[in-house]
DNA sequence: GGCTATCAGTTCGAAAAAAGAACTTAATTC
DNA sequence: GAATTAAGTTCTTTTTTCGAACTGATAGCC
């Protein structure tokens, strides 16, 4: 497949890869999650060549993940914020903060952390089943077509399987 | 920053990234939870150049996500199987289907879905507080340094508040 | 032995993307 | 007019990916 075809792939995931999959885009939303929001403020943070990070701030722009807003009108100027659709990428993002915790930290543990204000502590995510509320295992889960599988969608024979 | 030095980064994400941040990466690792393992499959079913496969898989070994298992010994033959390493990026993997699931789907709906065998539906992700349970919302989440924090590690000033 | 097939890569030239630096535009202030 | 701020845009070089072919190590068949 080639890459500027991922959103018309019958995956979501590649579909979701075709807005979030290209270098350094995770990097601007998780400095937007940060509450960056200015184009020189990621320019600094980033410190990536200025005309990539426009570029994926276009995208996100494009892709709906991100809005601009006026800050200030004389001269007028905008900043980038998230919108819903940008905030629904925050279970992914803690997904892979969790694994780079875990896998990815030296004997000094990560080197940040969240807290969950609802009950103050220090945490880290669970990604949960929504019908029954059980952690989800790749084990325990199989795939199959959905709803909008296009009629010769090719899932591999073991995909019902352990990974 | 440099691509090459995002594994030193104080952030897990971007360490995170250093190991399945490239271009084709986690489509490759979506193939794995799929349950494909040899280079013939991924080739076929991925489409893309085989020494930029070969270069994923490669890295993903060294990284400790794969493993390379052999299934047969005359001729010798290898497959890549995920590790345990590997396995739990599968939140990871939930969360951005899901999110391909709802914003990127036409309307006919998601072109594949998973079903939880422990419960028998079709089901899809919630990211929990592993401390009390309740869901994760980006507006209930502030970061702080963690115990590996750099002495002079770049928190912009609104990461306590909503994004 | 030669040929074909299978499998898992490796090599090579072309095209695209990123890196690095400088420049441009549109204000505002002194 | 010059300097500053902010948000980009342009240009050249380097790196990565694309597309195709090739290689090496078997095994089986005639």
């Amino acid at each position: 497949m080639r890459w500027e075809e991922l959103d018309r792939q019958p995956c979501s995931l590649a579909r979701t890869l075709s807005v979030i999959g290209d270098r350094w885009t995770l990097l601007v939303i998780r400095d937007c999650f940060l509450g960056v929001r200015r184009f020189e403020q990621f320019e600094a943070r980033l410190g990536i060549a200025r005309h990539v990070l426009a570029d994926r701030l276009k995208k996100l722009t494009e892709a709906g993940v991100l809005a601009k807003v006026p800050y200030q009108e004389r001269p007028r100027r905008e900043e980038y914020r998230l919108t819903e659709k940008g905030l629904a990428l925050h279970p992914a993002l803690i997904a892979l903060l969790d694994w780079g915790d875990r896998y990815m930290s030296g004997p000094e543990g990560a080197p940040m952390q969240r807290r969950h204000r609802t009950c103050g502590h220090v945490t880290q995510g669970i990604m949960v089943c929504a019908e029954c509320g059980e952690p989800l295992d790749p084990r325990e889960m199989s795939v199959e077509p959905g709803p909008g599988a296009p009629g010769d969608l090719a899932l591999p024979e073991r995909a019902g399987k352990t990974p």
